[in-house]
DNA sequence: GGTTGCGCTGGAGTGGACTCCAGCGCGGAG
DNA sequence: CTCCGCGCTGGAGTCCACTCCAGCGCAACC
């Protein structure tokens, strides 16, 4: 009743109906139906799912891992466990890139203050004055 | 005297060697002098932007974008500004990619929350029952 | 003084994740 | 009835970022 068309989905979530059908077709998106001519129907079970896909997806977990997680079976509880498990695994991948785009972060703050300090004196880079084509050594010494 | 050899740089920033020569092919690592014999040396400042280029590349500036952050020439004045701008620029999408990485993360620890329900309760998924090929619908209703 | 090892180059190959397409069927509008 | 738009399928194509050679030179170690 609620179910959705492709087209549906597809702008819900920011995936193309390609990657939608692609997805499928690798096995990531399972509980899809079909109306009697053959068209895609997603109940609100699978769009719910997607959503997972896409955090999984978005969050570095390879197609293929993902598709391992989807096949530990239909909701099984034995399977509870296992998924669990992976789930964990992924968050604690999540933590360490986030703390990895805050050293990242760091870096270009880094980076951008030195641009802010040179420009505010007037001088050119400390680092790479690469042969310019022009002449060498223009700049002069830091002030600090 | 200082300056490093393309083994050392490897094993320094963790990228391969072959990278580190594709890089300097694809214009993304200037600075970088060879020997007599036509080896690679790497200064101090070559390694320093290495790092710089790594955390552009790590936060998912393509490496397109790098070369032209790197071809803005050998670190002149009147460039500052542009490069600050492009930094400033991934400054932004880097916090962008960390409030994406904490709805991810959000859905994820909600979804482990659910499991382990599921497993306190002993019961089957809510969702996806996907004709697990021997019989529908064992789980009971929810306790909650 | 050979052979082992590292480095160099240019170019080809790979893997992952889509993205595009031809060719067909269905269902509603005119 | 005919045409348009959407959806379907299987397969081919694309893009990106490496990664892997083959074939060569230098230098050092035994």
């Amino acid at each position: 009743m609620t179910a959705l068309g492709i087209r549906e989905v597809s702008e819900h979530t920011g995936l193309s109906i390609d990657t939608l059908r692609w997805y499928e077709r690798e096995g990531l998106i399972p509980l899809v139906e079909r109306t009697s001519t053959g068209q895609r129907r997603y109940p609100p079970a699978a769009v719910r799912f997607i959503a997972l896909v896409q955090a999984l997806r978005r969050t570095g977990m390879p197609v293929a891992e993902v598709r391992h997680f989807v096949q530990l079976g239909g909701g099984r509880l034995e399977n509870h466990p296992v998924r669990l498990a992976l789930l964990e695994a992924q968050r604690e991948s999540i933590e360490r890139q986030v703390d990895q785009l805050h050293e990242d972060l760091a870096v270009l703050t880094g980076k951008m203050a030195e641009y802010r300090r040179l420009i505010d004196a007037g001088l050119d880079c400390e680092d790479e004055v690469a042969a310019p084509e022009g002449g060498t050594g223009r700049h002069l010494r830091s002030t600090a």
